[in-house]
DNA sequence: AGAATTTAAATAGCGTGCTATTTAAATGCA
DNA sequence: TGCATTTAAATAGCACGCTATTTAAATTCT
């Protein structure tokens, strides 16, 4: 492709990329409001429900975030009183993060936000597979780039 | 999928497309460094170089974004004295966006970009055209969803 | 042991992107 | 004509997500 027609705003990957990311987030703003979580508050519980008892590193290694975003989002959901956190007795450095009664309590209500966000797609399963497949590639091959 | 499985961080294409977007947004910041753009203002740029004298309006709408972003973002790109913003004398209400002469000369320190994201990215052109189609489809039925 | 280095988290400051609201201009309609 | 409604942009306020820096604890090295 030409640097002409390689600047021409529909021939972009990356504003589609982006711009589906907006439109998700949209989405799930509105399934979440009953939850009042936004989606990365929903994606560190999502986290949680994997593995509680973290600390602010660890989840940020599974959400590809750092602690400048972390720190004041951990604050807002404890705050929330889904969690709490605390220095480590063994390395005083760091935060653990862990779930109270009512943060392991809202899984239960969260279990419906995939089939509808699955819904809002309006995708099959397998579209979707193959779409994930494919943005995981190339996630993996932009983060060795920087 | 049960929803015990959906709710598992590994499984969700949404969280693939949010965090390849972060990946991608971390690529363009080192390259639009050299430009002193953001990635939101270079797609205002792109928008622009294709048409000029767009209004606020317009430019929403085909980046998907509202004068709640774009306003505070054009008057960055007023005070970088790439555009210039003026009420239209047929509509008062709507405020033009041209321009400047060095925002048209940007274009060619910009013409290298596409090129090395391609690079960044490690894919095929075809893989990414691919995936591109299947984004926007995706967001087209996101986009109805809401 | 003590100084230098490394590490984890927090903080400061900036630019989106959003919802809700406001302002001012244009339009519709009795 | 005059008032209500609609529209375009701007504004207020909030939550990310980032870079750069700071703080305090752990580790390294002599």
């Amino acid at each position: 492709m030409n640097p002409e027609r390689a600047l021409l705003l529909d021939n972009q990957l990356c504003f589609s990329l982006y711009s589906t990311a907006l439109a998700m987030n949209k989405v799930y703003r509105k399934l979440l409001r009953e939850l009042e979580l936004t989606y990365p508050q929903y994606l560190v519980m999502l986290v949680l429900w994997e593995q509680d008892r973290l600390t602010v590193s660890e989840i940020g290694e599974r959400l590809y975030l750092d602690s400048a975003t972390l720190t004041p989002l951990l604050k807002r959901l404890e705050a929330a009183q889904l969690l709490s956190r605390s220095r480590s007795a063994q390395d005083e450095r760091q935060v653990i993060v862990t779930l109270s009664e009512s943060g392991r309590a809202l899984r239960e209500k969260a279990e419906s936000i995939p089939q509808r966000v699955l819904g809002a797609s309006a995708c099959s399963v397998d579209e979707l597979q193959a779409l994930k497949e494919q943005l995981d590639r190339l996630r993996a091959r932009l983060n060795t780039a920087v």
